[in-house]
DNA sequence: TATGAATGAGGATTCATTCAT
DNA sequence: TATGAATGAATCCTCATTCAT
């Protein structure tokens, strides 16, 4: 990947999260990644084709954090871990984050296709200890997850997330 | 407010609430409202300005909702009662719950207004309930509200609203 | 004329005056004149009709003046009268006279029918004077006024009219 | 400048001063221009914009023919010079005086910017010959020449340019 | 007469995308 | 690969005009 291909993709990502895919130009893009307007058209089919490519590099990197937390032998430090992930985002990643979940908000159907091996790995998990509604206590467990990364996110100057996470902390321990 | 105010103003709801703010034309509105497009601007200002009305009712619907629950005595009582406010949302005000997360997402500044009074209910009884660290909780909980609001609007083909009520009461009983 | 046709007359001329008549729209009339917008098309056809209608109004006042003038004997009383128009045109009728000169500016053939009477007068006073080319004086006379109307209407704020006309009447004395 | 923003500035400048800026759609510039519409907005921030860019380019014609004038050394060939000024305009000059003088009639504050420097050598000449009231007779030499300018290009059709000017001549001779 | 809701054609402007270089 | 001129469809919005009351 060019050095231009690579400015294209991360200025599109910074825009998109911050003002949703809809609001941005192609020719903001562009400016801010100090590229020709055509240029995009020539890495990238369209705007869509654009969106696309970066929710790839992100789904990748995603399922690269996955990776190390289904790796986790106990149940119990696998779903602690699960659930923790909104908390151990890097902050470089929140724009994708942010981009992810405003698409969700802005989609006539939902896609769960991320979601789903992590919903497995916690009914997998929640199973082996015995828990009489596995995929219940998961949906909880994802909701809980869900309100996370939203606060984390998008409250990042107003909730402080250490202090989120030591409370959370004390009530499942 | 004419019937065909009224039409807009729901047809721009709904439209927003699906695709997100940016993504609708002024001429769908228009078409689905059964009106013609210029009827839109000599009632509302402009594009944004049809959305800040609609973020007004909503606004009064909720303080109303509010209302019901601050007037609850016992701080458990009322904490349950904010807390599952997610799980009571009637489904016809689904749309505007929508559009007000979406808004949220697209955005660069996160807007506070409508979840301060919230939280500092909150505060308020988990201070009465001698809580050591009352913000923290109120934040916690405020976190677990957007999840809920988050699974119960946007998966709602794909989660079992009650049973996930089910769940979480069990937890907290 | 109703009170509130005239106000629709009055107005649409100050406006269409001092932006020019494309430039004005016909709810900005309707505002100034506190009426509904509708009643200015149940007065006039169109637009266009009002405008017209203010012309002709201007026309007949124009008409009134100019008979003062055609009553003069002498011939150098009736070319120094004319000559003169320009400087003792009423404060209040500024607006007609700028509407009609920028009517003249932004259309594509020019429209005599106006200044064809006062030039006839021109050559028969300067033909009685025995000028050798009474329609080349005439031409000038009618240029110089045109000269005057701009000064008297466009620089009122910049240009002193008494002195101007002071400075003429010593050359041609 | 490329072939196609050349036409465009031409295209706008006869369409503005033969109709007026405001009547004029920028549609029909582009059909005129034969360029399609959005080529107009890359190449000039909006219609407005458009329109300064034409002043900005007869400004300078404006200025480039001043020069010639203030060169001249003899007073009194100074203001025969200035004076007969819009005898000698370029006919392909026209329509950019045209959309000149047209809008300063739409205009409601009237722009001194360009008559400024011309008044300033009339009063320079007439100081030296000992004019006694120098900015008067300038003031009515400007005057003389709007009436120039408008009967030039508005009457170019009924009045004999030439023949006007002899007249002029013999007067001030 | 008078209002004001309503229309729809048209206006300026934006934007994703293409193309010649 | 990279540019930037160019396109044309679509977007938001305005405006003259009509119509029901």
């Amino acid at each position: 990947m060019t050095a231009k291909r690579k400015m294209i993709l991360n200025s599109a990502l910074q825009l998109f999260a911050s003002k949703g895919f809809d609001a941005v130009p192609t020719s903001l893009i562009a400016k801010n990644a100090a590229v020709s307007e055509g240029l995009i058209f020539r890495h990238y089919k369209n705007k869509q084709g654009l969106l696309t490519a970066i929710m790839e590099v992100g789904r990748e990197k995603v399922n690269e954090g996955m990776k190390e937390i289904l790796v986790l032998e106990k149940p119990e430090d696998r779903i602690t871990a699960i659930m923790e992930v909104p908390f151990h985002m890097e902050e470089e990643d929140y724009p994708f984050w942010k981009l992810m979940y405003s698409m969700k908000w802005n989609n006539e159907v939902y896609d769960d296709e991320m979601s789903k091996p992590i919903k497995g790995a916690l009914i997998d998990a929640l199973t082996k200890m015995k828990y009489l509604d596995p995929e219940g206590e998961a949906d909880l467990i994802m909701a809980y997850m869900d309100g996370f990364v939203t606060t984390v996110i998008l409250k990042k100057d107003i909730v402080d997330k250490e202090r989120l996470l030591n409370t959370l902390r004390k009530k499942y321990k």
